[in-house]
DNA sequence: GTTTATTATATGTTTTAATCATATAGATGT
DNA sequence: ACATCTATATGATTAAAACATATAATAAAC
């Protein structure tokens, strides 16, 4: 748990807020990078740990999403040998794994507009000007 | 769990997209509200129900946030036992609790630009045109 | 005046997502 | 032969949230 009730820190304390990720938000990146063309499990680790709002992906979590997007009909996987390495299990988006992107999208808008409504109401409670 | 692998619909599937609510989204409004005037749980809960975007909280999940608020010094509480009802427990923001919620809107703030930045990629992606 | 509904707070249990830790193994370089 | 890099996988734990239910005082209905 959290419980960081450390006397000499009486500012601080725990319930998420400064903290790091969000919930669900590395199976949409998932899902999109797939949807530019197939690839396997390592080369998605290292897209994503491009990208300053994805990096650090756990490979256990990472496999695990794969392996249920392909369960639940999201993208299928076939093996490669051919090339360098130990083999890579490569995964293809299908059909429902796009549509199920554009839902996950509209998810994300809402989202999005919800925590600008939330930005909007602490505004005009802590900042009286600035309508934006 | 999920695994709704309902063979009649191929469609369907898990992983969160089209579901409610998001992590630590309730807690900011409930400091927010707090900020205005001191509240009681119940009080909360009607205030929330009139949102949109945070109603149908369960009550079990308000009432042990609070007591978790107060262990950490956002907030404090006192019993009203006047006027009618049962007693209520009241809780006030601290100076603690005020420099908290400013914590969580930097939080949200750079939750609500990561998002935008997905959905910037996705529009890239699926919708060449359209730059907002 | 006993029952029912409303206001109000609280806690035990379960589920779910995510993280942490670790295991396996082929290929390549030294 | 040994270490390192590439690659996938699984067991165990944690933490947030949801689900279910308990308690009790007051107020209204019958």
């Amino acid at each position: 748990m959290c419980h960081s009730h450390d006397p000499s820190h009486p500012g601080s304390s725990c319930c998420s807020p400064p903290s790091g990720r969000m919930q669900g938000f590395i199976q949409p990146w998932l899902l999109l990078l797939l949807s530019e063309k197939p690839a396997h499990g390592y080369q998605l680790t290292e897209k994503l740990n491009q990208n300053e709002d994805t990096k650090g992906i756990d490979p256990g979590f990472l496999y695990r999403t794969l392996r249920q997007f392909e369960e639940d009909g999201l993208v299928k996987s076939s093996w490669d040998t051919k090339g360098a390495g130990p083999a890579r299990r490569v995964y293809e988006m299908t059909a429902d794994g796009v549509e199920y992107l554009h839902a996950w999208v509209k998810h994300i808008r809402t989202t999005r507009e919800r925590l600008g409504r939330f930005l909007k109401t602490y505004s005009l409670r802590f900042n009286q000007s600035d309508s934006k």
